[in-house]
DNA sequence: CCAAAAGTGTTATGTGTACACCCATGA
DNA sequence: TCATGGGTGTACACATAACACTTTTGG
Protein backbone atom coordinates (compact mmCIF):
# COMPACT_ATOMS: atom_id res chain seq x y z
CA UNK A 1 0.00 0.00 0.00
CA UNK A 2 1.21 3.00 -0.86
CA UNK A 3 2.27 4.67 2.68
CA UNK A 4 3.51 7.78 1.36
CA UNK A 5 -0.16 8.59 0.77
CA UNK A 6 -1.63 6.69 3.26
CA UNK A 7 -0.28 8.10 6.23
CA UNK A 8 -1.08 11.93 7.60
CA UNK A 9 1.91 13.67 6.73
CA UNK A 10 1.59 15.80 9.52
CA UNK A 11 1.48 13.57 12.04
CA UNK A 12 4.47 12.06 11.10
CA UNK A 13 3.76 8.72 10.60
CA UNK A 14 7.50 7.66 9.82
CA UNK A 15 9.11 7.44 12.86
CA UNK A 16 11.68 10.37 13.44
CA UNK A 17 9.98 12.47 10.59
CA UNK A 18 11.45 15.94 10.69
CA UNK A 19 10.37 18.86 8.59
CA UNK A 20 12.09 18.87 5.18
CA UNK A 21 12.69 22.35 3.08
CA UNK A 22 11.54 22.36 -0.52
CA UNK A 23 13.36 24.79 -3.11
CA UNK A 24 13.05 25.41 -6.50
CA UNK A 25 16.62 26.26 -8.22
CA UNK A 26 16.58 27.46 -12.11
CA UNK A 27 19.12 26.67 -14.81
CA UNK A 28 18.83 29.81 -17.38
CA UNK A 29 20.02 29.44 -20.31
CA UNK A 30 20.65 31.83 -23.04
CA UNK A 31 22.52 32.70 -26.03
CA UNK A 32 25.13 35.86 -25.72
CA UNK A 33 27.54 36.22 -28.45
CA UNK A 34 27.44 32.92 -30.07
CA UNK A 35 27.86 31.45 -26.25
CA UNK A 36 25.78 29.33 -24.40
CA UNK A 37 25.17 30.89 -21.28
CA UNK A 38 24.02 30.59 -17.98
CA UNK A 39 22.68 33.04 -15.14
CA UNK A 40 24.53 32.57 -11.52
CA UNK A 41 24.33 35.15 -8.56
CA UNK A 42 26.58 35.54 -6.52
CA UNK A 43 25.72 34.23 -2.84
CA UNK A 44 26.02 36.92 0.02
CA UNK A 45 25.42 34.62 3.14
CA UNK A 46 27.73 31.52 4.27
CA UNK A 47 27.85 28.53 3.64
CA UNK A 48 29.14 28.78 0.37
CA UNK A 49 29.60 32.77 0.80
CA UNK A 50 30.98 34.26 -2.19
CA UNK A 51 30.56 31.20 -3.97
CA UNK A 52 28.14 31.72 -6.97
CA UNK A 53 24.83 29.86 -7.38
CA UNK A 54 21.49 28.90 -9.05
CA UNK A 55 18.80 31.70 -9.11
CA UNK A 56 16.09 29.52 -6.36
CA UNK A 57 13.92 30.13 -3.50
CA UNK A 58 11.83 28.70 -1.26
CA UNK A 59 8.25 27.03 -2.16
CA UNK A 60 5.70 28.40 -0.68
CA UNK A 61 2.94 26.54 1.21
CA UNK A 62 0.44 27.10 -1.09
CA UNK A 63 2.57 27.45 -4.33
CA UNK A 64 2.71 25.24 -7.13
CA UNK A 65 6.70 23.96 -7.72
CA UNK A 66 6.62 25.74 -11.50
CA UNK A 67 5.28 29.08 -10.29
CA UNK A 68 8.07 28.97 -7.57
CA UNK A 69 10.26 28.66 -10.25
CA UNK A 70 9.17 31.41 -12.34
CA UNK A 71 8.93 33.53 -9.05
CA UNK A 72 12.80 32.59 -8.27
CA UNK A 73 13.29 33.98 -12.77
CA UNK A 74 11.74 36.86 -11.82
CA UNK A 75 12.78 37.89 -8.55
CA UNK A 76 16.54 37.77 -10.14
CA UNK A 77 16.00 38.62 -13.86
CA UNK A 78 12.75 40.40 -13.83
CA UNK A 79 11.56 38.38 -16.33
CA UNK A 80 8.11 37.45 -16.01
CA UNK A 81 7.83 34.05 -18.26
CA UNK A 82 4.08 33.89 -17.72
CA UNK A 83 2.75 34.95 -20.51
CA UNK A 84 6.06 35.72 -22.03
CA UNK A 85 6.15 34.72 -26.02
CA UNK A 86 9.41 33.64 -25.93
CA UNK A 87 10.73 30.90 -23.73
CA UNK A 88 10.56 28.11 -22.16
CA UNK A 89 10.39 26.46 -18.85
CA UNK A 90 9.98 22.64 -17.86
CA UNK A 91 11.20 20.54 -14.83
CA UNK A 92 14.71 19.34 -15.03
CA UNK A 93 15.57 16.80 -12.18
CA UNK A 94 14.99 17.37 -8.25
CA UNK A 95 18.28 17.09 -6.27
CA UNK A 96 17.53 15.34 -2.61
CA UNK A 97 21.32 14.09 -1.43
CA UNK A 98 20.71 14.27 2.76
CA UNK A 99 24.30 16.25 2.74
CA UNK A 100 23.98 18.52 -0.19
CA UNK A 101 23.26 21.50 2.11
CA UNK A 102 25.06 21.78 5.41
CA UNK A 103 22.59 22.82 7.14
CA UNK A 104 19.70 20.36 6.83
CA UNK A 105 17.47 18.67 4.90
CA UNK A 106 16.84 20.86 1.49
CA UNK A 107 15.10 19.13 -1.52
CA UNK A 108 15.54 21.08 -4.50
CA UNK A 109 13.15 20.64 -7.44
CA UNK A 110 15.34 22.00 -10.22
CA UNK A 111 13.85 24.12 -13.56
CA UNK A 112 15.46 24.61 -16.94
CA UNK A 113 14.63 27.80 -18.50
CA UNK A 114 15.53 29.17 -22.03
CA UNK A 115 15.20 32.65 -22.93
CA UNK A 116 16.38 34.87 -25.86
CA UNK A 117 19.17 37.45 -25.25
CA UNK A 118 17.54 39.94 -22.43
CA UNK A 119 18.19 43.24 -23.82
CA UNK A 120 19.16 44.46 -20.50
CA UNK A 121 21.70 41.91 -19.36
CA UNK A 122 19.98 40.95 -16.26
CA UNK A 123 20.10 41.86 -12.97
CA UNK A 124 23.69 44.25 -13.35
CA UNK A 125 24.59 46.09 -10.39
CA UNK A 126 23.23 49.17 -10.27
CA UNK A 127 26.06 50.90 -7.91
CA UNK A 128 28.73 51.65 -10.25
CA UNK A 129 31.28 51.61 -7.11
CA UNK A 130 31.23 48.37 -6.45
CA UNK A 131 33.30 46.06 -4.79
CA UNK A 132 36.62 45.23 -6.98
CA UNK A 133 36.65 42.34 -5.32
CA UNK A 134 32.76 41.31 -5.53
CA UNK A 135 32.24 42.45 -9.07
CA UNK A 136 28.38 42.39 -9.88
CA UNK A 137 25.88 40.65 -8.23
CA UNK A 138 24.46 38.49 -11.06
CA UNK A 139 26.13 37.74 -14.50
CA UNK A 140 25.83 35.40 -17.02
CA UNK A 141 28.65 32.62 -17.35
CA UNK A 142 29.55 30.88 -20.64
CA UNK A 143 29.03 27.12 -20.12
CA UNK A 144 32.22 26.53 -21.45
CA UNK A 145 33.76 28.42 -18.89
CA UNK A 146 32.14 27.17 -15.85
CA UNK A 147 35.07 24.00 -15.64
CA UNK A 148 38.09 26.69 -16.49
CA UNK A 149 40.40 27.54 -13.33
CA UNK A 150 38.87 30.95 -13.85
CA UNK A 151 35.48 29.93 -14.09
CA UNK A 152 32.91 30.43 -11.06
CA UNK A 153 33.04 28.57 -8.01
CA UNK A 154 29.47 26.65 -7.75
CA UNK A 155 27.50 26.00 -4.34
CA UNK A 156 26.18 22.82 -3.59
CA UNK A 157 25.52 20.59 -6.07
CA UNK A 158 25.18 23.09 -8.52
CA UNK A 159 28.08 22.06 -10.53
CA UNK A 160 25.86 18.92 -10.97
CA UNK A 161 22.70 20.65 -11.75
CA UNK A 162 23.99 23.02 -14.55
CA UNK A 163 25.82 20.25 -16.04
CA UNK A 164 21.97 17.95 -16.39
CA UNK A 165 20.42 20.94 -17.36
CA UNK A 166 23.11 22.01 -20.41
CA UNK A 167 23.27 18.21 -21.24
CA UNK A 168 19.12 18.49 -21.00
CA UNK A 169 19.21 21.24 -23.42
CA UNK A 170 21.58 20.46 -25.77
CA UNK A 171 19.78 16.85 -26.08
CA UNK A 172 16.49 18.34 -26.34
CA UNK A 173 17.41 20.51 -29.64
CA UNK A 174 17.78 16.87 -30.94
CA UNK A 175 14.24 16.13 -31.31
CA UNK A 176 12.10 18.84 -30.35
CA UNK A 177 11.94 22.59 -31.63
CA UNK A 178 13.14 24.47 -28.52
CA UNK A 179 15.97 25.94 -30.69
CA UNK A 180 12.99 28.82 -31.72
CA UNK A 181 12.90 29.28 -27.73
CA UNK A 182 16.22 30.93 -27.79
CA UNK A 183 15.04 33.27 -30.47
CA UNK A 184 13.63 36.76 -30.26
CA UNK A 185 11.07 36.63 -32.74
CA UNK A 186 10.77 37.08 -35.77
CA UNK A 187 14.10 35.30 -36.12
CA UNK A 188 16.26 34.04 -39.35
CA UNK A 189 16.80 30.69 -40.03
CA UNK A 190 20.66 32.04 -39.67
CA UNK A 191 19.66 32.70 -35.74
CA UNK A 192 18.36 29.18 -35.62
CA UNK A 193 20.98 27.86 -37.18
CA UNK A 194 23.46 29.83 -34.74
CA UNK A 195 21.61 28.45 -31.74
CA UNK A 196 22.36 24.52 -32.43
CA UNK A 197 26.47 25.91 -33.76
CA UNK A 198 26.58 27.63 -30.37
CA UNK A 199 24.77 24.90 -27.91
CA UNK A 200 27.11 22.13 -30.29
CA UNK A 201 29.96 23.50 -30.61
CA UNK A 202 29.89 22.62 -34.18
CA UNK A 203 29.16 23.97 -37.63
CA UNK A 204 25.92 22.61 -39.99
CA UNK A 205 25.62 23.14 -43.39
CA UNK A 206 23.42 26.20 -44.18
CA UNK A 207 21.72 24.95 -47.10
CA UNK A 208 20.91 21.11 -45.59
CA UNK A 209 19.75 23.01 -42.55
CA UNK A 210 17.56 25.58 -44.17
CA UNK A 211 15.48 22.08 -46.43
CA UNK A 212 15.18 20.17 -42.83
CA UNK A 213 13.72 22.78 -40.66
CA UNK A 214 11.20 24.04 -43.83
CA UNK A 215 10.40 20.40 -44.10
CA UNK A 216 9.06 19.59 -40.55
CA UNK A 217 5.64 20.86 -40.30
CA UNK A 218 5.62 23.21 -37.79
CA UNK A 219 8.81 24.12 -36.81
CA UNK A 220 8.93 27.71 -37.92
CA UNK A 221 5.86 29.50 -39.86
CA UNK A 222 7.06 32.34 -42.78
CA UNK A 223 6.25 35.79 -41.76
CA UNK A 224 6.29 36.73 -45.06
CA UNK A 225 9.01 39.40 -44.37
CA UNK A 226 12.66 39.76 -45.02
CA UNK A 227 14.80 41.38 -42.41
CA UNK A 228 16.67 44.49 -42.89
CA UNK A 229 20.34 43.85 -44.85
CA UNK A 230 23.20 44.70 -42.91
CA UNK A 231 26.10 45.55 -44.41
CA UNK A 232 26.55 42.78 -47.27
CA UNK A 233 24.66 39.98 -48.05
CA UNK A 234 20.90 38.84 -49.35
CA UNK A 235 18.46 39.90 -46.67
CA UNK A 236 17.07 36.66 -45.04
CA UNK A 237 13.29 35.63 -44.50
CA UNK A 238 11.46 36.03 -41.09
CA UNK A 239 10.09 33.03 -38.96
CA UNK A 240 8.26 32.69 -36.21
CA UNK A 241 8.04 29.95 -33.54
CA UNK A 242 5.39 27.18 -35.13
CA UNK A 243 3.12 24.60 -33.32
CA UNK A 244 5.39 21.56 -33.41
CA UNK A 245 6.21 19.92 -30.47
CA UNK A 246 8.54 17.66 -31.80
CA UNK A 247 10.98 17.00 -34.85
CA UNK A 248 10.42 14.08 -36.58
CA UNK A 249 13.07 12.57 -37.86
CA UNK A 250 15.08 14.34 -35.50
CA UNK A 251 17.72 16.63 -36.18
CA UNK A 252 20.74 14.57 -34.94
CA UNK A 253 24.46 15.74 -33.82
CA UNK A 254 27.01 14.08 -35.94
CA UNK A 255 29.48 13.21 -33.15
CA UNK A 256 27.78 12.10 -29.58
CA UNK B 1 21.06 35.68 -5.17
CA UNK B 2 19.65 31.77 -4.30
CA UNK B 3 17.01 32.58 -1.75
CA UNK B 4 16.70 28.66 -1.91
CA UNK B 5 20.22 27.60 -0.57
CA UNK B 6 21.29 30.97 1.30
CA UNK B 7 18.41 31.00 3.84
CA UNK B 8 18.36 28.46 6.99
CA UNK B 9 15.80 26.07 6.19
CA UNK B 10 14.78 25.55 9.87
CA UNK B 11 14.63 29.09 10.74
CA UNK B 12 11.29 29.49 8.62
CA UNK B 13 13.23 32.27 6.64
CA UNK B 14 10.19 32.56 4.14
CA UNK B 15 7.24 33.93 6.13
CA UNK B 16 4.49 31.04 6.91
CA UNK B 17 7.03 28.53 5.89
CA UNK B 18 5.13 25.23 7.04
CA UNK B 19 6.86 21.89 6.90
CA UNK B 20 6.46 19.92 3.68
CA UNK B 21 5.98 16.39 3.48
CA UNK B 22 8.12 14.46 0.77
CA UNK B 23 7.21 11.37 -0.36
CA UNK B 24 8.58 8.87 -3.12
CA UNK B 25 6.25 6.78 -5.45
CA UNK B 26 7.39 4.49 -7.84
CA UNK B 27 5.73 3.38 -11.26
CA UNK B 28 7.02 -0.02 -11.88
CA UNK B 29 6.43 -1.50 -15.20
CA UNK B 30 6.65 -5.32 -16.14
CA UNK B 31 5.92 -7.01 -18.94
CA UNK B 32 3.23 -9.83 -17.86
CA UNK B 33 1.56 -12.47 -20.96
CA UNK B 34 2.38 -9.82 -23.45
CA UNK B 35 1.14 -6.71 -21.67
CA UNK B 36 3.04 -3.95 -20.31
CA UNK B 37 1.77 -3.73 -16.80
CA UNK B 38 2.25 -1.41 -13.81
CA UNK B 39 1.73 -2.30 -9.80
CA UNK B 40 -1.14 -0.90 -7.86
CA UNK B 41 -1.69 -1.48 -4.40
CA UNK B 42 -4.69 -1.00 -3.22
CA UNK B 43 -5.49 1.71 -0.17
CA UNK B 44 -6.14 0.81 3.03
CA UNK B 45 -7.24 4.52 4.82
CA UNK B 46 -8.62 7.00 3.63
CA UNK B 47 -8.83 9.55 1.86
CA UNK B 48 -9.39 7.59 -1.27
CA UNK B 49 -9.83 4.26 0.56
CA UNK B 50 -9.84 1.57 -1.44
CA UNK B 51 -8.27 3.20 -3.98
CA UNK B 52 -5.49 2.23 -5.89
CA UNK B 53 -2.27 3.75 -6.05
CA UNK B 54 1.45 3.82 -6.42
CA UNK B 55 4.19 2.16 -4.49
CA UNK B 56 5.19 4.99 -2.11
CA UNK B 57 7.20 5.82 1.25
CA UNK B 58 8.29 8.64 3.09
CA UNK B 59 11.02 9.78 2.37
CA UNK B 60 13.35 9.70 5.96
CA UNK B 61 15.70 12.29 6.90
CA UNK B 62 18.90 10.86 6.19
CA UNK B 63 17.85 9.11 3.42
CA UNK B 64 18.54 9.96 -0.24
CA UNK B 65 15.91 10.06 -2.43
CA UNK B 66 16.73 6.72 -5.00
CA UNK B 67 17.01 4.57 -1.57
CA UNK B 68 13.72 5.60 -0.55
CA UNK B 69 12.36 4.14 -3.94
CA UNK B 70 14.09 0.84 -3.42
CA UNK B 71 12.72 0.41 -0.20
CA UNK B 72 8.97 1.58 -1.45
CA UNK B 73 9.78 -0.81 -3.84
CA UNK B 74 11.09 -3.73 -1.54
CA UNK B 75 8.44 -3.01 0.78
CA UNK B 76 5.91 -3.46 -1.70
CA UNK B 77 7.29 -6.43 -3.83
CA UNK B 78 9.93 -7.87 -1.79
CA UNK B 79 12.28 -7.10 -4.92
CA UNK B 80 15.46 -5.90 -3.83
CA UNK B 81 16.90 -3.70 -7.06
CA UNK B 82 19.98 -3.00 -4.89
CA UNK B 83 22.41 -5.50 -6.98
CA UNK B 84 19.92 -7.04 -8.94
CA UNK B 85 21.06 -7.76 -12.44
CA UNK B 86 17.93 -7.10 -13.99
CA UNK B 87 16.27 -3.96 -13.46
CA UNK B 88 16.57 0.09 -13.95
CA UNK B 89 15.07 3.02 -12.18
CA UNK B 90 15.60 6.55 -12.57
CA UNK B 91 14.19 9.49 -11.30
CA UNK B 92 10.70 10.33 -13.50
CA UNK B 93 9.18 13.69 -11.92
CA UNK B 94 8.63 15.69 -8.93
CA UNK B 95 4.93 16.56 -8.45
CA UNK B 96 3.80 18.92 -6.46
CA UNK B 97 0.78 20.45 -6.97
CA UNK B 98 -0.42 22.17 -3.33
CA UNK B 99 -3.80 20.66 -3.78
CA UNK B 100 -2.87 17.12 -4.67
CA UNK B 101 -3.29 15.65 -1.30
CA UNK B 102 -6.29 16.45 0.68
CA UNK B 103 -4.56 16.74 4.01
CA UNK B 104 -1.38 18.83 3.38
CA UNK B 105 1.28 19.72 1.55
CA UNK B 106 2.88 16.62 0.24
CA UNK B 107 5.66 16.69 -2.41
CA UNK B 108 6.40 13.52 -4.28
CA UNK B 109 9.33 12.55 -6.58
CA UNK B 110 8.21 10.10 -8.88
CA UNK B 111 10.85 6.87 -9.69
CA UNK B 112 10.25 4.92 -12.94
CA UNK B 113 11.32 1.29 -12.20
CA UNK B 114 11.67 -1.43 -14.93
CA UNK B 115 11.88 -5.37 -14.46
CA UNK B 116 11.49 -8.84 -16.18
CA UNK B 117 8.40 -10.30 -15.05
CA UNK B 118 8.95 -11.17 -11.36
CA UNK B 119 8.34 -15.43 -10.92
CA UNK B 120 6.01 -15.16 -8.16
CA UNK B 121 3.00 -12.29 -8.65
CA UNK B 122 4.05 -9.79 -6.27
CA UNK B 123 2.40 -9.53 -2.81
CA UNK B 124 -0.42 -11.79 -3.16
CA UNK B 125 -2.69 -11.88 -1.14
CA UNK B 126 -1.28 -14.79 1.90
CA UNK B 127 -4.89 -14.95 2.80
CA UNK B 128 -7.02 -17.16 0.87
CA UNK B 129 -10.68 -16.46 2.39
CA UNK B 130 -10.13 -12.66 1.84
CA UNK B 131 -12.89 -10.78 1.43
CA UNK B 132 -14.57 -10.82 -2.72
CA UNK B 133 -15.30 -7.38 -2.61
CA UNK B 134 -11.57 -6.33 -1.47
CA UNK B 135 -9.94 -8.88 -3.42
CA UNK B 136 -5.77 -8.82 -3.67
CA UNK B 137 -3.84 -5.72 -1.92
CA UNK B 138 -1.64 -5.29 -4.80
CA UNK B 139 -2.05 -6.65 -8.26
CA UNK B 140 -0.22 -5.59 -11.62
CA UNK B 141 -2.68 -3.53 -14.05
CA UNK B 142 -2.21 -3.80 -18.09
CA UNK B 143 -1.71 0.16 -18.83
CA UNK B 144 -3.94 -0.47 -21.54
CA UNK B 145 -6.67 -1.17 -18.98
CA UNK B 146 -5.95 1.90 -17.07
CA UNK B 147 -8.57 4.05 -18.85
CA UNK B 148 -11.07 1.75 -19.36
CA UNK B 149 -14.33 1.50 -16.86
CA UNK B 150 -13.65 -1.64 -15.41
CA UNK B 151 -9.89 -0.30 -15.18
CA UNK B 152 -9.29 0.59 -11.46
CA UNK B 153 -9.64 4.14 -10.29
CA UNK B 154 -6.62 5.80 -8.91
CA UNK B 155 -6.07 8.11 -5.99
CA UNK B 156 -4.46 11.49 -5.71
CA UNK B 157 -3.03 12.21 -8.65
CA UNK B 158 -1.32 9.11 -9.61
CA UNK B 159 -3.39 8.91 -13.13
CA UNK B 160 -0.91 11.55 -14.63
CA UNK B 161 2.09 10.03 -12.74
CA UNK B 162 1.24 6.35 -13.81
CA UNK B 163 0.68 8.07 -17.95
CA UNK B 164 4.02 10.04 -17.47
CA UNK B 165 6.07 6.87 -16.44
CA UNK B 166 4.34 4.96 -18.88
CA UNK B 167 5.02 7.54 -21.95
CA UNK B 168 8.62 7.75 -19.95
CA UNK B 169 9.38 4.13 -20.84
CA UNK B 170 8.07 4.04 -24.68
CA UNK B 171 10.07 7.02 -25.49
CA UNK B 172 13.05 5.76 -24.21
CA UNK B 173 13.21 2.51 -25.85
CA UNK B 174 13.70 4.91 -28.95
CA UNK B 175 16.81 6.13 -27.95
CA UNK B 176 18.34 3.47 -24.88
CA UNK B 177 18.95 -0.17 -24.48
CA UNK B 178 16.13 -0.19 -21.76
CA UNK B 179 13.97 -2.59 -23.47
CA UNK B 180 16.60 -4.86 -22.18
CA UNK B 181 16.01 -4.23 -18.56
CA UNK B 182 12.21 -6.03 -19.40
CA UNK B 183 14.46 -9.57 -19.98
CA UNK B 184 15.40 -11.66 -17.83
CA UNK B 185 19.17 -13.15 -18.73
CA UNK B 186 19.82 -14.57 -20.63
CA UNK B 187 17.19 -13.64 -23.69
CA UNK B 188 16.47 -13.76 -27.29
CA UNK B 189 15.97 -11.25 -29.81
CA UNK B 190 12.37 -12.31 -30.20
CA UNK B 191 12.16 -11.80 -26.44
CA UNK B 192 13.75 -8.49 -26.64
CA UNK B 193 11.93 -7.43 -30.12
CA UNK B 194 8.29 -8.79 -27.88
CA UNK B 195 8.91 -5.83 -25.35
CA UNK B 196 9.10 -3.04 -28.04
CA UNK B 197 5.78 -4.81 -29.83
CA UNK B 198 3.96 -4.52 -26.58
CA UNK B 199 5.29 -1.47 -24.95
CA UNK B 200 4.87 0.22 -28.81
CA UNK B 201 1.10 -1.69 -29.61
CA UNK B 202 2.99 -2.43 -32.83
CA UNK B 203 4.70 -5.39 -34.72
CA UNK B 204 7.80 -4.65 -35.42
CA UNK B 205 9.70 -6.70 -39.01
CA UNK B 206 11.62 -9.33 -37.22
CA UNK B 207 15.11 -9.31 -39.68
CA UNK B 208 15.12 -5.52 -39.86
CA UNK B 209 15.01 -5.61 -35.44
CA UNK B 210 17.53 -8.09 -35.65
CA UNK B 211 20.33 -6.16 -37.87
CA UNK B 212 19.37 -3.29 -35.99
CA UNK B 213 19.95 -4.63 -32.35
CA UNK B 214 23.26 -6.28 -33.68
CA UNK B 215 24.67 -3.30 -35.45
CA UNK B 216 24.61 -0.91 -32.48
CA UNK B 217 27.61 -1.42 -30.34
CA UNK B 218 26.93 -2.58 -26.87
CA UNK B 219 23.63 -3.54 -26.99
CA UNK B 220 23.60 -6.90 -26.09
CA UNK B 221 26.63 -9.41 -26.44
CA UNK B 222 25.80 -13.11 -27.28
CA UNK B 223 26.13 -15.66 -25.29
CA UNK B 224 27.71 -18.07 -27.38
CA UNK B 225 24.27 -20.70 -26.87
CA UNK B 226 20.95 -21.55 -28.21
CA UNK B 227 18.03 -21.84 -26.26
CA UNK B 228 15.73 -24.79 -25.85
CA UNK B 229 13.45 -25.20 -28.52
CA UNK B 230 10.14 -25.06 -27.59
CA UNK B 231 7.56 -26.96 -30.08
CA UNK B 232 8.79 -26.34 -33.76
CA UNK B 233 10.96 -23.50 -34.92
CA UNK B 234 14.38 -23.04 -35.00
CA UNK B 235 16.35 -22.73 -31.65
CA UNK B 236 17.40 -18.97 -31.19
CA UNK B 237 20.62 -17.56 -29.86
CA UNK B 238 20.86 -16.58 -26.39
CA UNK B 239 22.40 -13.06 -25.38
CA UNK B 240 22.88 -10.62 -22.30
CA UNK B 241 22.59 -6.84 -21.72
CA UNK B 242 25.39 -5.17 -22.96
CA UNK B 243 27.50 -1.98 -21.86
CA UNK B 244 25.55 0.64 -24.10
CA UNK B 245 24.10 3.16 -22.55
CA UNK B 246 22.19 5.20 -25.43
CA UNK B 247 21.65 4.23 -29.46
CA UNK B 248 23.31 6.03 -31.93
CA UNK B 249 20.78 6.35 -34.67
CA UNK B 250 17.91 5.48 -32.36
CA UNK B 251 15.33 2.84 -32.66
CA UNK B 252 12.38 5.16 -33.88
CA UNK B 253 8.61 4.04 -33.69
CA UNK B 254 6.79 4.21 -37.01
CA UNK B 255 3.73 6.50 -36.15
CA UNK B 256 4.11 9.12 -33.72
C1' DC C 1 32.73 45.43 -60.13
C1' DC C 2 33.54 42.49 -55.73
C1' DA C 3 32.38 40.54 -51.14
C1' DA C 4 29.07 38.55 -48.30
C1' DA C 5 25.13 36.22 -46.89
C1' DA C 6 20.78 33.81 -48.43
C1' DG C 7 18.80 30.44 -50.95
C1' DT C 8 18.43 26.44 -54.79
C1' DG C 9 20.07 22.32 -57.28
C1' DT C 10 22.47 18.03 -57.74
C1' DT C 11 24.70 13.92 -56.59
C1' DA C 12 26.95 10.25 -53.71
C1' DT C 13 26.29 7.75 -49.76
C1' DG C 14 24.07 5.76 -46.20
C1' DT C 15 19.89 4.05 -43.48
C1' DG C 16 15.17 2.16 -43.01
C1' DT C 17 11.66 -0.89 -45.06
C1' DA C 18 9.56 -4.55 -47.19
C1' DC C 19 9.66 -9.02 -48.40
C1' DA C 20 11.67 -13.26 -50.62
C1' DC C 21 14.19 -16.98 -49.20
C1' DC C 22 16.99 -20.45 -46.45
C1' DC C 23 17.82 -23.00 -41.79
C1' DA C 24 16.71 -25.86 -37.84
C1' DT C 25 13.61 -27.92 -35.01
C1' DG C 26 9.08 -30.74 -33.39
C1' DA C 27 5.27 -33.22 -34.74
C1' DT D 1 6.54 -33.91 -44.75
C1' DC D 2 4.71 -29.80 -42.97
C1' DA D 3 4.31 -26.07 -39.68
C1' DT D 4 6.79 -22.86 -36.99
C1' DG D 5 9.90 -19.65 -35.73
C1' DG D 6 15.00 -18.10 -36.43
C1' DG D 7 18.13 -16.05 -39.49
C1' DT D 8 20.16 -14.08 -44.27
C1' DG D 9 19.92 -11.59 -48.73
C1' DT D 10 18.42 -7.97 -51.48
C1' DA D 11 16.09 -4.26 -53.87
C1' DC D 12 13.80 0.00 -53.34
C1' DA D 13 12.54 4.39 -51.12
C1' DC D 14 14.15 7.96 -48.57
C1' DA D 15 17.15 10.95 -45.72
C1' DT D 16 21.58 13.02 -45.07
C1' DA D 17 26.02 15.20 -46.53
C1' DA D 18 28.80 17.63 -49.41
C1' DC D 19 29.31 21.18 -52.42
C1' DA D 20 28.50 23.82 -56.88
C1' DC D 21 25.74 27.44 -58.20
C1' DT D 22 22.38 31.46 -58.34
C1' DT D 23 20.24 35.55 -56.01
C1' DT D 24 20.30 39.85 -53.56
C1' DT D 25 22.14 43.11 -50.95
C1' DG D 26 26.20 46.83 -49.54
C1' DG D 27 30.41 48.95 -50.72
Amino acid sequence: MSEAAGASPRAGAAPGLAPTAVTVDVVLLTLRAGQLSVLLARRAREPFGSHWALPGTFVRLDEDLEAAARRALGDETGVTTAGHTAGHLEQLRTYGRPDRDPRGRVISVAYLALLPNLPPPPAPDPGAGDEPDRGPRARWWPVQDLDSPDGPSLAFDHPEIVGDGVERARAKLEYSPLAAAFCEEPFTLADLRRVYESAWGAPLDAPNFRRKVLSTPGFVVAVGARAAPRGGGRPAELYRRGSATALHPPLLRRSV
